[in-house]
DNA sequence: TCAAAAGTGTTTCTGCTACACCCATGA
DNA sequence: TCATGGGTGTAGCAGAAACACTTTTGA
């Protein structure tokens, strides 16, 4: 069992100027095979346990993460030679961490953009590029912006976290006007303090529901162009 | 590993009046637990194969079924206790047979239409379920189309055939520009012979591809209201 | 010449994008 | 009063559904 956790966070590396990115949490193989290179999370499956509690435990004990807002499966990786040696099938899982979150790690894993990863051990990478269009079509047709989204958010935040997840530019308004229409966000009441150069202040919203739900089958957000 | 095999075909019991409904193959238990519940034909894996391979032996082993058209793979079922005894995880697939293909089937096994199923085994009615909302999902944005129909088909029947899968009434006339548009099928220059009441004669169609592939993204088959 | 079935033309609807314009705040 | 960022109004587009109308056949 393997997962691919995403969070949208500011770039590392000092300017915080950037607008933030989709990142993927991963771990540093210490051993052979593929000493280095960077894995994805996970473990074996417990005798009395299903799999997202299986998955959910194993990100706890390993990596200290406990902030998982959505858990889903993925395909199944079954390849008799996927991996070296004894044969390894791997059921791979999308895990979303809203946010502000920043759990401690430990020092052997760390956050990745999703648009420039590290050498990766086997067939990890296809199997976040799947996990990464996985998510990609549910943020179209289900509320699933909850998982990434803090509690309460001006809609230009919210923008930002679509558009890093989406990889594609989001307008603020429409999005507005999308998700409004489908009841997924409402607003709070309250304003945010405008920043230090000014500028009106953003009224703040919530997801209406912090629950995985399908909002609307047919749905689309579309690229730009 | 269990398969969910659908193929749409007349409804049995005589009058061929009706239109043709999707169906699912399913094999009737003989043994206790569960003894006259109707199952999912599946097996074990192989040490030296990977799943689809493997569910394709199964089906061709088991059941004398040769004909899929396309394979996929569905959730897995992990609930410790989801079957009594033995701790056993199912992983389910979703197996497409064209529509006049009629194989030999073995005397346990049958096909029941989707809408009436029998009483089930374990939780293999929920799996059913969701073989269908994938199933209906995928005729919206890919050619899956072409695994359910005949290589050659007049409009009308493949209207039939997405009706029977998608569970709402189509229009023939809308499903041939959708189609046409994406260059999901293509007009072969050729009619079908006008039936015996008369009409006038149907120019014949195939998919342009016979290999699975998103077409659009973004597309909606709409149940009609 | 009539019924049946296929195919075409056209209208309407809806969801979404794009973008111009107005509003509220800090310096 | 001006720069900055938030919010509203509105035009336009594209995919799809609905449906009236025309075409081609058999009896």
């Amino acid at each position: 069992m393997l997962a691919a956790v995403f969070q949208v966070r500011e770039l590392t590396g000092g300017s915080s100027a950037g607008k933030p990115a989709l990142h993927v949490l991963l771990w540093q193989r210490a051993l052979d095979p593929q000493r280095g290179r960077w894995s994805l999370p996970g473990g074996r499956l417990g005798a009395d346990e299903d799999l997202t509690s299986s998955v959910r435990r194993q990100l706890a004990e390993k990596v200290d993460l406990r902030e998982l807002a959505h858990l889903e499966q993925l395909a199944i990786f079954s390849d008799p030679k996927r991996v070296p040696g004894v044969r390894t099938i791997a059921s791979t899982f999308l895990g979303l961490v809203p946010s502000p979150a920043t759990p401690e790690l430990p020092p052997d894993t760390r956050w990745h953009p999703v648009s420039d990863l590290p050498p990766m051990a086997f067939d990890h990478g296809t199997m976040v590029e799947h996990a990464r269009t996985r998510l990609v079509a549910k943020l179209s047709y289900t509320n699933i912006g909850f998982a990434l989204a803090p509690t309460e958010f001006a809609l230009s935040a919210l923008r930002d976290i679509y558009s890093a997840a989406l990889g594609h530019h989001v307008d603020a308004t429409n999005l507005q006007r999308v998700l409004e229409r489908r009841h997924v966000i409402t607003r709070t009441g309250t304003t945010a303090r405008s920043g230090r150069s000014g500028g009106r202040p953003a009224a703040l919203y919530r997801f209406t529901e912090s629950r995985y739900r399908v909002t609307d089958e047919f749905a689309a957000l579309r690229p730009p162009g």
